[in-house]
RNA sequence: GCCGGAGUGGUGAAAUGGUAGACGCGGCGGACUCAAAAUCCGCUGGGCUUACGCCCAUGAGGGUUCAAGUCCCUCCUCCGGCACCA
């Protein structure tokens, strides 16, 4: 029979080995074995490296999901071969709108989708070989686990933190529910980009702002990026100033005013009042009040979106009221205007024209008077000025304190002010208490009841039925007692979501949880009680779900104590940035409080983060379906294999950076990959490997090394690429080096690494090898190429030992033809020798 | 406007103040092949030069230094965030 030659696979010819057969093999290994599992071993050093968990959307994974999600698995696989105690979990913050939006749409219930949605998303993630220990597999609409988050609500109401109030809200129509201050975007919600138009609504609200002071100070200790450090403090926006009093004789009434510059009191010209000021009305003069009136209702139309829009042109009308200005007891002019802001300070300013930039703008377009109090040297400004002067400076004009510095006037004129009565020192904060209510049905059921009252008494009735109080309600004769709220016995959770099919919101306030009456209204020892029926945020689940990794089938504590001491803090946390102010805020606050009520004994949760940069598709834009730019992990993976797309995004540039997206360099790892197994293909040589190799293998166990502890996986990546570039010209493979590098690779291309060392007869697994050590002496060359300058510029390059000393270093220097030629005719004014390093002379 | 980050070949990017452009992609040339693909080898910042070499070059302009992509000052551009918070 004529032999017939083996045909090139059918998916082509790059695929020298069999990608998918390889990391279907290794992945199917890791599960059944349990490679991953953890436990707590004290011997070792602990790192805790998270992810930030996934929402599982509709839309499966997209290539930024598995940025971060490599990058920490490299980690971690690095951290586990060098020695310590791992922790790398996984799990699904699933509870939120777009869920309920696309359960909505659809018609079927967002559980249903829900479980779909996570079956993708597991099945995507486990397709790219991550080394999560599955069994802390978490998922926040489980009751067992929302049960602790009910408890940790209960905690917060405990501590009064946790209160309903009657506040203007970010109400959404589109999406049937109020938002928080941080999922509005220019009026516009986060998620949808729906318009938000604010009304006042009972809700649930979170005391965040009681912790605003060691949330600031907290920053300050983290290993974060910059960029995220500041957001966090621009949005708890702490300013320090003072309170004044401007008295307004026809009220008998004290106008109390912030501002940040009571150094700049002798230039406040007028006084403005928000259109909420509670004082409007009766500022408002006989001839006044119409147009007042008028510009107050107009307000309250304004949505906050159009109020930022009219910014150009700053509105506002007096109010045909004078106050008195407490320091130059001069009559100035009450206005009321919508850049004052009702919410804020007292919802009242001084106007001081000549050195803010809004109160100048609007004293402009208004004709109110600017008069300067402050400048760089003290000195009156000759002409009028063009623009308000902000900056600190020399008062003038200022009666005694005239010629202070701004500070020292400020800390002189605020202790003045406290001393006669008139003001006071002042803290304002920018962070408001957290809205924490949701009219939506898929989220976690706030674990309160309220009473329900007949007649001025408890709702008795051992035959009425949960549809037949409703009817009470419905018909006036019975009311539940918002003010009077009780916490659901701990020992009653979790508080179950009902299931039904009617989850749709009405687009009024009520609730779809308002509509379970047999889950609503219930009967205790008699007496009716009606259940809270909003619902929580999508944050709450993802405010403590890395304390839950730590002992997630526990059903008696959140998670053990000793779990808890050995784990904590997360050692390094990787995520988008997009979390910067939402998530990360919320986690810290609700970190301090159970650091209060001693569940944890850190005060904050992470110690390190990091923020992958995103990945632009090919065109260099952002992806998205409407660009057409998108790439599907999906279709890489198939194409390419798990290694290579691991590979590639880590090989793109530094985790930080935003890159584009680039199938051929993705092929590139494909050649390297394909390259590396034809390397073991070599005869496998049983010698000692020779010098030149021996030292190249150290130095990249060095290089590997450093780079992965420091997240440089690209740069570690390139040098593994060069050492193959060497390897592959060896005539023989010697086995000591085929198994280091294998064991180099295996936390960056696991499946390939795993093949490569049961193919040189190991049994697996390669990730349990301990990572090698260097040998110092080996891991640098005893040989450098140390260049000569002349005048800054190099002249020659010397081959010689790094330990040569100075004098001989320059002598051959001097030797170098390159080097005469430079300097003939010229003498030496100096000569600077770094030996192994550079030789430079200076000459004239 | 304010805050944070970044500007380096055709391209993604490397470079403890000490040889700018490692590594990858792309391109060019060659080997193999009937041919193509794949693979392998070589070259590849710009300019001048037959050549040895020389000059220029890290957004722009200054400065410090024997030596600057790296440190300092001024400015420009781009990305991200905040934005009437007094």
């Amino acid at each position: 029979m004529p032999v017939i030659p083996p045909p090139d696979s059918d998916d082509g010819p790059r695929h020298r080995y069999d990608v998918a057969a390889v990391e279907r093999k290794w992945q199917a290994y890791w599960l059944e074995h349990r490679t991953f599992r953890t436990e707590i071993e004290p011997a070792k050093p602990k790192a805790y490296v998270l992810d930030m968990f996934p929402y599982p959307s509709g839309s499966g994974l997209h290539v930024g999901h598995p940025e971060g999600y490599t990058a920490t698995d490299i980690y971690c696989r690095f951290l586990r071969a060098a020695g310590y105690n791992v922790l790398h979990p996984i799990g699904w913050d699933a509870f939120g709108l777009p869920a309920e939006q696309y359960a909505i749409q659809t018609g079927t219930h967002p559980a249903d989708t829900t479980r779909r949605n996570i079956d993708t998303f597991r099945r995507q993630i486990r397709a790219l070989g991550f080394s999560y220990d599955w069994e802390r597999e978490i998922d926040t609409t489980d009751p067992a686990y929302y049960k602790w988050t009910q408890w940790i609500f209960l905690k917060l109401f405990e501590r009064g933190l946790a209160y309903t109030a009657e506040v203007p809200v970010n109400w959404c129509p589109a999406l049937g529910t109020v938002l928080a201050n941080e999922e509005v975007i220019d009026g516009k919600s986060e998620r949808g980009d729906h318009p938000v138009v604010r009304t006042p609504m009972r809700q649930w609200m979170l005391r965040i702002t009681a912790y605003a002071e060691r949330l600031l100070a907290g920053v300050d200790t983290l290993q974060w990026p910059e960029g995220i450090k500041a957001m966090q403090r621009n949005w708890i926006g702490r300013s320090a100033g003072a309170e004044v009093d401007f008295a307004v004789p026809a009220l008998g009434e004290k106008l109390r005013v912030f501002t940040t510059r009571p150094d700049t009191l002798y230039g406040a010209t007028y006084v403005v009042v928000a259109p909420e000021h509670p004082l409007v009305t009766r500022l408002a003069t006989a001839e006044c009040r119409a147009s007042v009136d008028a510009y107050v209702a107009a307000a309250s139309r304004k949505s906050d979106r159009d109020r930022q829009d009219d910014q150009k042109e700053k509105t506002g009308i007096p109010t045909g009221t004078v106050a008195i200005n407490p320091l130059t007891k001069q009559e100035v002019p009450v206005w009321v205007a919508d850049y004052v802001l009702g919410g804020y300070g007292t919802g009242a300013i001084m106007a001081v024209p000549a050195h803010d930039t809004r109160d100048f703008a609007f004293a402009q377009h208004h004709g109110l008077p600017i008069v300067p109090v402050l400048s760089p040297d003290g000195q009156p400004f000759a002409v009028p000025l063009a623009e308000a002067f902000t900056d600190e400076g020399i008062a003038f004009a200022s009666g005694p304190w005239s010629g202070l510095t701004t500070s020292d006037f400020q800390a002189q004129v605020t202790d003045h002010l406290a001393a006669h009565g008139i003001g006071a020192r002042r803290v304002n904060w920018k962070l408001r208490d957290w809205v924490f209510s949701r009219q939506r049905y898929w989220g976690e059921p706030i674990p309160i009841y309220y009473p329900m009252v007949r007649d001025g008494a408890a709702l008795v009735g051992p035959t009425l039925t949960a549809q037949g109080v409703w009817n009470l309600v419905q018909s006036g004769s019975a009311h539940i007692d918002h003010g009077a709220p009780i916490a659901v016995d701990a020992a009653q959770l979790p508080l179950r979501l009902p299931e039904t099919a009617d989850f749709q919101p009405t687009g009024d306030a009520e609730p779809p949880l308002s509509r379970c009456f047999a889950w609503r209204f219930f009967q205790q020892d008699g007496r009716w009680f009606a259940r809270e029926t909003n619902t929580m945020p999508q944050w709450a689940g993802s405010c403590w779900y890395y304390l839950r990794y730590l002992d997630p089938r526990n059903d008696h504590e959140l998670a053990s104590p000793a779990a808890i001491a050995h784990w904590l803090p997360v050692d390094l946390y990787v995520g988008g940035a997009e979390h910067a102010v939402l998530h990360l805020l919320y986690a810290r606050f609700w970190h301090k409080v159970l650091f209060d009520a001693g569940v944890v004994p850190t005060d904050e949760p992470f110690q390190r983060l990091v923020n992958q940069g995103m990945i632009l598709g090919e065109d260099g834009e952002k992806m998205s379906k409407s660009r057409g730019n998108v790439i599907n992990p999906d279709t890489v993976l198939v194409e390419f294999g798990a290694d290579a797309f691991r590979l590639y995004e880590m090989f793109m540039g530094p985790l930080e950076a935003v890159k584009p997206w680039s199938t051929h360099g993705l092929h590139g790892m494909r050649r390297f990959l394909n390259r590396v197994h034809t390397l073991y293909d070599k005869p496998i040589g049983t010698g000692a490997p020779d010098d030149a190799t021996l030292r190249l293998c150290h130095k990249l166990i060095r290089k590997v090394g450093d780079d992965t502890r420091a997240l440089r996986f690209n740069t570690a990546i390139a040098a593994m690429m060069a050492a193959l570039n060497e390897l592959v010209r060896l005539p023989e493979f010697p086995r000591k080096i085929a198994e280091l590098f294998a064991v180099l690779l295996a936390p960056y291309v696991p499946h390939l690494a795993e093949e490569l060392w049961q193919r040189l007869g190991h049994p697996p697994s390669v990730g349990s090898v301990p990572w090698p050590d260097f040998d110092a002496a080996l891991a640098q060359d005893d040989l450098a190429e140390v260049p000569v300058q002349v005048n800054g510029k190099v002249r020659a390059k010397l081959m010689v030992a790094k330990t040569l000393d100075r004098g001989e270093l320059e002598r051959l220097a001097l030797a170098e033809p390159g080097v005469q030629r430079h300097m003939a005719g010229k003498i030496i004014a100096k000569v600077i020798v770094v030996p192994g390093k550079m030789v430079s002379f200076v000459v004239k």
